[in-house]
DNA sequence: GTAGATGCAAAATTTTTGCATGCCG
DNA sequence: CGGCATGCAAAAATTTTGCATCTAC
């Protein structure tokens, strides 16, 4: 099963915390939608899904407890509400957002692309970066084709 | 006085928007705390002290209103609640929040430095950059001394 | 004068917490 | 078995909304 990539037990063991049906329901819940960021009604929804009977302070609890240990990250993407998604243990960083303010869609970029920008602020701000969490807003590829073929059809008349 | 500088009433008026008291007030505690990173309530609370009268749904509706016509923006600094800042009408984009680890801080950066990343992200996505909202963790200039000055105290010993 | 803005209180959300019970290690 | 974890419900915290009243333009 896919969560034994990340080795709950283990991990949850490592600091002091018990491997619970509960906590397994929601890290098998949050793998099955790693391509999207749920929010933690959403997460409530899909665990009740697999098993009716976790509650929803549970969840909560959980949540937290997976961001302390790592496993998932938060991110505010303006849309009134925390939002959640799965850490890939390969990444060194956060990946990065871009969110497409016609489509609304929200692209995960995992490439780094900040080597140049963490250099500048180590050497003009004596900073040293460890992470970052980027949001960036603009116009997706599909958006910005749809716009000008639009323009393009328009001249055309 | 400061907020002339903002043009609030014609500001408001381009929009459709009416210059009041409770406006008027909100933006003047905010000027007065530009290097600061300030919550609703911490809002509300120095409104209070320029006019008591003023209600907590008021500064509510007024933070959305001046996020709307962007003097402000909101940034969510992981600690539990959104807050608010100035913008700078003479920065093209948002300014960068360096989060030391270690005491706290919050530093802002004015400067983009972004330039290669939006270069990156039009040629590999696609992707056309019009905002972006950058937090970066790490080590402060100040928090880094001291750890090397602490490491050098142990090697002496 | 009139549409938009405010204040208050009530409602809707979202998140946390207390405590008896359950269950992992 | 002992202590951490859970479920439930209640509380706390945060934000929004309805409506009568007020006020900027």
């Amino acid at each position: 099963m896919l969560h034994h990539v990340y080795q709950l037990g283990e991990t949850l063991q490592t600091y002091g915390y018990k491997l619970t049906v509960q906590r397994q329901t929601v890290l098998d819940a949050m793998l099955k939608n790693t391509d999207k960021h749920l929010s933690a009604e959403e997460i409530f929804e899909k665990v009740k899904e697999i098993n009716p009977h976790i509650g929803m302070a549970t969840v909560y609890r959980t949540i937290q407890l997976f961001e302390k240990i790592g496993i998932i990250h938060q991110i505010f993407l303006n849309d009134g509400m925390m939002r959640y998604h799965m850490v890939n243990p390969d990444e060194k960083h956060e990946h990065h957002h871009l969110i497409c303010e016609i489509c609304g869609d929200v692209i995960d970029v995992k490439e780094d692309m900040l080597e140049t920008f963490e250099e500048k602020l180590l050497l003009k701000k004596g900073f040293i970066v460890t992470n970052h969490r980027v949001k960036v807003f603009g116009i997706c590829k599909t958006c910005a084709k749809k716009l000008e073929d639009e323009k393009k059809h328009n001249e055309e008349d």
